[in-house]
DNA sequence: TTAATATATGAACAGATATTCATATATGGA
DNA sequence: TCCATATATGAATATCTGTTCATATATTAA
């Protein structure tokens, strides 16, 4: 089948205008990314904790129920988009928040589900 | 390796507010689905689109350079998130988007990437 | 130095998911 | 009725991603 355009409803004029005003593939896809990040429980449970405190990678492996080693792979996940940062103390690393930005986006999807009830 | 508290820095106490203020399972699992629908550069193009205007699938289509049939399975990933709403015409099916929501946490995720740069 | 502990990481595996392809359904026109 | 068009959908495939397992690294204490 042929793809072709079928505005009825709006001029070519806008199209043109919608088309100009998209943001370019690299900006969507990093909003992807951003997003996908929250996509995930085992990540949004580490943020809602690290929104509470700041935690080392131990203590967040028992407070979210994961393995030492899933809360080490995501950390680093959340670290290389800039989520979080952290602080070493002999052998401990302490994890926090690095934007807040996220708990608010993060409190602003709470609201979002919660109104949905 | 046994997992256990190594919290130097927060009282029991405070690890037991938190713990208690942590959301259940199912508001977590539904505020992650909500932003994976957003962690997709295809689902993200087609609500950048449907944010601007009334489209029907063989204009998303081609404005979002995909094909007719991804275009329609990601709708309907869409609508069954209470995204999207559709209105039929004839054979023509025109979608748009179902709540102010998610163009406002759109719009917030773009500044964010934006301030970024 | 050796042992113990906290964290990081590479590889493998399993499960999830986006796209394609073929086809079904639905509507309107000839 | 028969055909063309617009959309929907099931199955198969390929890719992506989160976890596990084993192990490496780093730090501290004995």
């Amino acid at each position: 089948m042929k793809e072709q355009c079928l505005c009825k409803l709006i001029s070519s004029e806008e199209i043109d205008r919608i088309k100009k005003d998209m943001p370019d593939g690299e900006t969507i896809a990093n909003m992807a990314e951003f997003f996908k990040v929250f996509g995930d429980n085992s990540r949004l449970t580490l943020i809602y904790y690290l929104s509470r405190a700041e935690l080392c990678v131990a203590d967040l492996a028992s407070l979210a129920g994961m393995s030492q080693s899933a809360v080490s792979h995501q950390l680093k996940t959340l670290r290389l988009m800039r989520l979080v940062k952290n602080r070493k103390e002999g052998t401990i690393v302490y994890y926090s928040l690095d934007d807040a930005h996220i708990d608010s986006l993060f409190k602003g999807a709470l609201e979002h589900i919660l109104e949905e009830k």
